[in-house]
DNA sequence: ACAAAAGTGTTAACTTTACACCCATGT
DNA sequence: ACATGGGTGTAAAGTTAACACTTTTGT
């Protein structure tokens, strides 16, 4: 078996489906696409595998150049490989989810001169190829993951609210959660603590701000 | 971008982890190799993706070729990428687990003069390639879907015991689980229903068997 | 009659749900 | 002082966990 006589090798690119959480809000990494095709339109930040690397090189590489760090939690995802997902040649695709919480992300931001922007997870743009099923299925893959603590941990920065983060569970599953016992859950569950601090900005008692203990056990919720 | 002017293109194979459940064991179908590299050796069931096809028609070919049948619940699992995963050529591969319960398994193995052999997951015999890890992953995802009990209805035949359930239970969660509450739990939950038969051949008290109902919704067990 | 494995019920501890009023801030 | 969103406690219902003896079969 040898490649230069065969016709069965292919494309294999990375996708990177980097998620963060902004104000109680599930948001998405993705770039405008300047070339033809879909010009105009938006996709995920992407990387050609080279014969003398990993997938797992591949998406380290994309990771330093979008958010310029690859030491973040990330998992693989999916491998797509229908005939026609790129128009000019055959590509299979393997996604991977990147989780980053905004703080570390707005340092970051200021590095670059990005062509790069965050979209609410429910408010997205035009998107190019199949990426848009890529990311749907990279969105429910972080939706079943975020029933555990650990996940979270990866996601939410140092401080956050109580209130913010019932958000994220009322849109993962997609039901209204009662507040009083949201709370007691979550403090019983003893993977926050208080940091003595308020949340400022909105209207309204301002919150108070909790971060994620420095180890936590495994747990899961709901 | 054009592929016969580019060294960056690759083979991909597809290889399948078919699981079973007999006698409250869980087991996977491997292949004896007869050629080097690892003569003697056992392999995962697998196939080069070609380029006019998807991985998933490429799974669906080995699933025939082995089982007799693509009629079986799949998933796809994982895409491995080490540089050295095969001593020949740079191969990807994506692994799929394949769920069949023991009932239909017996009739399709008559068909063939099989290559093929079940192997409990715990005394699995030399491994060829990477397949071991392959294997391992594999049954790690297997195990944490198992908490399904949709999952559950896919591995198991028409008859089965609860003792034999909660053996493969006992397995997945590596600790007893009390016979009392497990049988409780079970018939609570309302899947399954007493086929009014009852276990032959081992020793002890004949066991009740028990068939999954025909509609079962969506339940996390444990 | 004995060995082997299956079947069964009750109580206590814990977890989850339902529910309404007061509090801190900005305008 | 009012509008906005945050914080708090208690009781009822449901779920899980702990525990030991009896039944059915084969030998």
């Amino acid at each position: 078996m040898n490649k230069m006589n065969n016709e069965n090798t292919v494309f294999v690119e990375v996708l990177t489906n980097i998620f963060t959480v902004e104000k109680g809000k599930l948001k998405i990494l993705l770039a405008r696409k300047n070339t033809e095709p879909y010009k105009g339109y938006w996709e995920l930040p992407n990387k050609i595998l080279s014969n003398e690397e990993t997938l797992e090189e591949t998406k380290e590489k994309i990771l330093e150049e979008t958010i310029g760090t690859s030491n973040i939690y990330t998992e693989q995802n999916y491998t797509f490989s229908k005939l026609d997902r790129n128009p000019n040649n055959r590509i299979l695709a393997t996604s991977y989810i990147g989780l980053i919480d905004s703080k570390t992300i707005e340092i970051k931001n200021k590095k670059n001169e990005n062509n790069w922007e965050w979209f609410t997870i429910n408010e997205l743009p035009k998107i190019a190829f199949d990426h848009k099923e890529v990311i749907e299925n990279a969105t429910e893959l972080l939706k079943t993951k975020l029933v555990s603590a650990n996940i979270l941990k990866k996601l939410f920065p140092s401080d956050f609210t109580l209130p913010e983060l019932q958000e994220i569970y009322e849109n993962i599953m997609n039901k209204k959660l009662d507040r009083r016992n949201f709370r007691k859950k979550f403090i019983n569950l003893g993977l926050i603590e208080d940091t003595g601090y308020k949340s400022e900005g909105r209207s309204g008692r301002p919150a108070k701000l909790y971060r994620f203990k420095e180890t936590i056990k495994e747990t899961y919720l709901f």
